[in-house]
RNA sequence: GGAGAGAUGGCCGAGUGGCUGAAGGCGCUCCCCUGCUAAGGGAGUAUGGGCUUAUACCCCAUCGAGGGUUCGAAUCCCUCUCUCUCCGCCA
């Protein structure tokens, strides 16, 4: 969330930063309910005064022998007022709280001011699109040619958007998501974590899925928890009502779990092949930082991201998300966009995003700045690196060779046992 | 799932209705003393909010979370969460 300060003090200014993102601030609304908590709750803070002073006379009356009746009795004048002002304060701190957590982050100067995605910058192109002398098929023909990847299998298990893989593609798959750990691991600096898949709302409200997204999660009923839609919301969460050492700082994390989404609101988008599934498998990673550092961070973790795509050799562009596309919580957000050449375009496959304190503060995750001795609040970022599903269909896509099989890029052979085709599977 | 015990500040730990935001110890910071080391003495050491030029005062809230009783709750009652022990079950 957004610092409350800011509603107090620079409301119109805020209001018009937020405008910039297309989000209408109930400026009039705020403005009035933040007058009228400033009055109810100085109002409420003197009867508690008055109470507790009261009060402890009774105690000391009590000790020294006397009648403290006519003394309770005064007291008890205090009750009715006093309650009815707190539970008009609670109301109004409701109201403010359910504003506050709703309206999403300002975004940082650098970011280009835009009405859709078309309005995204690009930022470069690494790799060359491959030139095929045939007609080029998407993931859905290569798999179904292959006979390892199967949307009817999975339609009769669970239903429409999700897969089966099996053999070598499912191998190729599980190939991709180690070498993405390794790499972060190995050369990165990063700690791999393992991590709850179901989690409570508090963790969801930390990063800012709830309240306002829940109908994008998959909920357990029986329980109130939910599926995670990503590892970013519990890794970031570890620093949650934490207040963490200057020396621990950047903490520096990478997660590889599944992710599940309902992807309510998007139907008929994307619906063939496994590009938007209910269930898809992710390396993600996550900074916690000073903030004085967070947009260096913002940077190596992109670089980190793009790193995989150079070292399996598949084409990709840079964009940085204009006002109109970037993500609630997040105040600058590169997307990493892999080519798909049965579709003739960048699809994006990472998404980068530098949150500054917006999760920190819903998350009370602070750290102890040496020079003011204080605790602070972190900056948080997140980033795909990558998305496991999408860069299968990428890799099949660039790889594939005239008769419909797949060849394996240098870096992954090690992970393939030796495979260096996946050609198609004779026997379906 | 059944039975029981517990949750207090960075840590350990006291505290069963009143000057306890919280004894004591450890740790940490600063100062003093000590010709090394060790030891010793003193002071300080939670977080959020209100007020404010102010990180100064003062005030409010917080002893797992949320309700309740009371003039007054860390202490009493209810619900929930988590931890531990025993039994059962189990990858």
């Amino acid at each position: 969330m957004i610092d409350p300060n800011l509603l107090r003090k620079e409301l119109d200014e805020t209001a018009r930063r937020l405008a910039v993102r297309g989000f209408v601030l109930e400026v009039e609304r705020l403005r009035a309910l933040e007058e009228e908590r400033k009055a109810v709750q100085t109002r409420t803070q003197e009867l508690q005064n008055e109470r507790n002073v009261r009060s402890k006379a009774i105690g000391k009356a009590k000790a020294a022998g006397e009648d403290i009746e006519p003394l309770v009795k005064d007291v008890s004048r205090l009750g009715d007022a006093l309650k009815e002002s707190e539970t008009r304060l609670d109301q109004i701190q409701g109201a403010l709280n359910d504003i506050i957590l709703g309206i999403p982050n300002l975004t940082h100067e650098t970011v280009p001011v835009g009405k859709s995605e078309e309005d995204n910058r690009e930022e470069r192109r690494v790799g060359e699109a491959p030139s095929f002398d045939f007609e080029v098929k998407d993931h859905v023909d290569l798999g179904a040619g292959l006979g390892h990847m199967d949307f009817e299998l999975a339609g009769k298990l669970a239903g429409s958007r999700f897969v089966t893989f099996s053999g070598p593609i499912a191998k190729l798959h599980r190939a991709l998501a180690r070498f993405m750990l390794d790499l972060h691991v190995k050369e990165h600096g990063y700690t791999e974590m393992y991590v709850p898949l179901l989690v409570n709302p508090e963790t969801l409200t930390g990063t800012g899925q709830l309240p306002k997204f829940g109908e994008d999660l998959f909920h357990i009923d029986s329980a109130d928890l939910y599926l995670i839609p990503t590892a970013e919301v519990p890794v970031t969460n570890i620093v949650r009502d934490r207040i963490v050492e200057a020396r621990e700082l950047p903490l520096k994390f990478v997660s590889h779990t599944p992710c599940f989404r309902s992807e309510a609101g998007s139907y008929g988008k994307d619906t063939r092949g496994m590009l938007r599934q209910h269930q898809f498998e992710k390396v993600e990673l996550v900074h916690i930082v000073r903030p004085q550092d967070s947009y260096d961070a913002l940077e190596e973790l992109t670089a980190n991201a793009e790193e995989v795509l150079k070292r399996i050799e598949l084409p990709y562009r840079v964009v940085t998300l204009c006002t109109a596309d970037i993500g609630f919580g997040a105040a600058k957000t590169y997307d990493i966009e892999v080519w798909m050449p049965a579709q003739d375009r960048y699809r994006e496959i990472s998404s980068c995003s530098n949150c500054e304190d917006f999760q920190a503060r819903r998350m009370k995750a602070r750290w102890r700045n040496p020079e003011s001795g204080k605790p602070e609040l972190v900056h948080t970022l997140n980033g795909s690196g990558l998305a496991v599903g999408r860069t299968l269909i990428a890799l099949m896509e660039n790889y594939q060779q005239l008769d419909g099989s797949i060849r394996i890029p240098e870096a992954l052979k090690s992970y393939m046992d030796g495979v260096e085709l996946i050609v198609p599977d004779r026997k379906s």
